[in-house]
DNA sequence: CCGTAAGCGAGACGGTACGTCATGTCTTAGG
DNA sequence: CCTAAGACATGACGTACCGTCTCGCTTACGG
């Protein structure tokens, strides 16, 4: 988030944290009230009630703004111990699917995405702050099923990570596009049905 | 992508057919080169030899417009008959990865899609120049396998179709968040995963 | 008015003479309601029912309809014989007053005495149609002043020329510089002050 | 000139004097070369080394802006004393005519004149910068002359009033026909015939 | 009475300028 | 060194008119 070193002595007046976290705020409320493509930098900064050029003396655009703006959301995402894998994606989906539906996600999410395709240091921001968050439960739900002897114990490393990567990239990719492509609601019988999917392909495969 | 009902008795000097494609050629140059969110109305125009009036004659707007200028690529995904469900699906799953990576599909699907959660016109018309045109493969692929045995000829129409939604998001929301968000290579021992995953998940369904 | 020589052989359709006075009374209407700067050429056309292609084959540009629609409210000046020159001078002034407070007249004049500082073709547009037709009231008056021995019957053309141009400068200059400058009425009092002022003057010089 | 209210507690960064400086030069200089219907504010700008944004936050329209620019010139206009009326008014309407002579002046005067029929703010704007000036030449040389005895000392101030008035339209207006409208040279032959019919009138109107 | 040449309406066309807006930088004064 | 305020250069926006053009159609004359 902050872009000058701290190992400089640190001199002069110190930052205001009480800025950084209204500018965030305000951020998000632009972002509910009039989505990414009209939401402007001096528009956040004055209902954050902060100057612009301490909102550009943090962060270096818009993107990146918005990722920090949003991150904070993903953390929200949590994967209690529901007994079964089934219970567990259920959850989690439903819980993905919810965070998706919000207005300040739903506008945003997909833009700096798109932005990240042609700006490299925003996708590895984007990676480090949102999707890495996301991931992690994907491991975690896989290693929770095979303490559980619900999932064979795979030796090869690469090959559980390749499965990994695919499970995220359909599971997230699936409930991204159902909410934001298709836009129909990621509802109960919705998950249901998209998690009978994935552990009918996953249980086809472990027989194999 | 013509605004002007035909309806209307037929008067003036006829909109350029030339122009036209020319727009929509230079606008997937410009995508090309400079992606979405640097690609200008003014550019546009001037590479395509057009005045700036002529083009907000017909769309509206720069998403209208690039919608249009990509949807045609999307009519180049088929759907032939290799003699079986996971070779179709292979296939077909591989020739969207690879309209996914050209740069100019890349920087403007995900960005007209954002764009669309605040623009209803805008997601209609994405619905019907690029959804529907993708969602299409699905229906043909799944009656397909049916003809063959490969599925079972399923009464039920709504659960019908259901499945074929998910089966779309799933496959779909999967390339897209490999090929964007993981900005990882949608490549054949990938698709060889997911296409094994899917069918796993099928025949179990299937079998219930 | 029509640019087309007509010792061309005649053939085609003719021009529409409706059309014409259309065109003129809606440049009029025009300027009375928009005023000059906000006149324009497909604004006329709509209001006359007319194409703007016949406009431009008729007029060449704004400046030069505006003249022909303003000329004709200036053959409505009239010299009749009051029996002095001073009554002569006060009813021409006063008729001059109150043509250049209509508002056509008002915001149209000045703005194509304007342009026609960097238009030829349109000075001299502007001398034929509306300056020489004023003029020619100045030479009346003297000519009448000297049939009625008000005036010395002065012997060198020259010298008579100059000041014809002289009266014609002063009157009009003052009268339009009091109406658009100063923006105060040309009232009776004020025409009776400045009749003074020039009879004074003549007479001084021709005492000389 | 500025728009900003001074009472304003002064913050933030204050505007460059430079840039006004060199907008006006930059105005004049495309008068001079374009005349005032084809100047432009983004050719001002340019010229001028300053953004169109600029220009806009300190001039609300092109009027205004040359209203200013040409405001300075007759700053120039001087009435030194000469001695006599004759002198004196021969002096002033020579430097008048000259002024009116200038390309910048010939095409600025007339346009602003004719959009301020329309245009109240701008009439106010001129007759401030403008024409009250010219306007104080004639209180001061009729003042002078009264002084030396040229003039009778007049009593009733309405009338002094209106008779300055009426020999500043007189004066003006005629020096502006001949300039703009005859478009004929002010040259010291007219301006002595001027001033002769003037001081007749005057003379004449004293003998009363 | 038929062809043809010009006029006509409609409206699209390539341009140019408009006046506004957002970006990211800068220059003040003050903390 | 940070902060608020706001002016600044830049550049795109979407609109409005310009004057031209290309249609299909209408008129009237002249062969």
């Amino acid at each position: 988030m902050c872009s000058r070193t701290r190992s400089r002595t640190r001199t002069g007046r110190p930052r205001s944290a009480e800025a950084g976290t209204a500018i965030l705020e305000a951020t998000r409320a632009v972002l509910v009230e009039l989505g990414w493509s009209k939401l402007t930098m001096g528009d956040v900064a004055t209902r954050a009630g902060v100057a612009k050029t301490t909102l550009y003396r943090r962060w270096a655009n818009k993107n990146e703004l918005v990722v920090d703006a949003v991150a904070v959301l993903f953390d929200e995402l949590e994967l209690p111990d529901l007994g079964s894998l089934q219970a567990d994606i259920e959850n989690v989906v439903l819980q993905f699917g919810a965070l998706l539906e919000r207005p300040e996600t739903k506008t945003a999410l997909m833009a700096v995405v798109a932005e990240s395709t042609r700006d490299e240091p925003l996708r590895e921001r984007i990676r480090a702050s949102i999707v890495d968050r996301q991931k992690r439960l994907v491991l975690e739900g896989r290693q929770r099923a095979q303490d559980r002897g619900e999932l064979p114990q795979k030796r090869d490393p690469e090959t559980v990570a390749a499965i990994d990567d695919l499970i995220f990239d359909v599971v997230a990719g699936a409930v991204v596009h159902r909410a934001l492509v298709s836009a129909e609601p990621v509802d109960e019988a919705w998950v249901r049905r998209l998690t009978a999917l994935l552990l009918g392909g996953l249980t086809a495969a472990a027989e194999q």
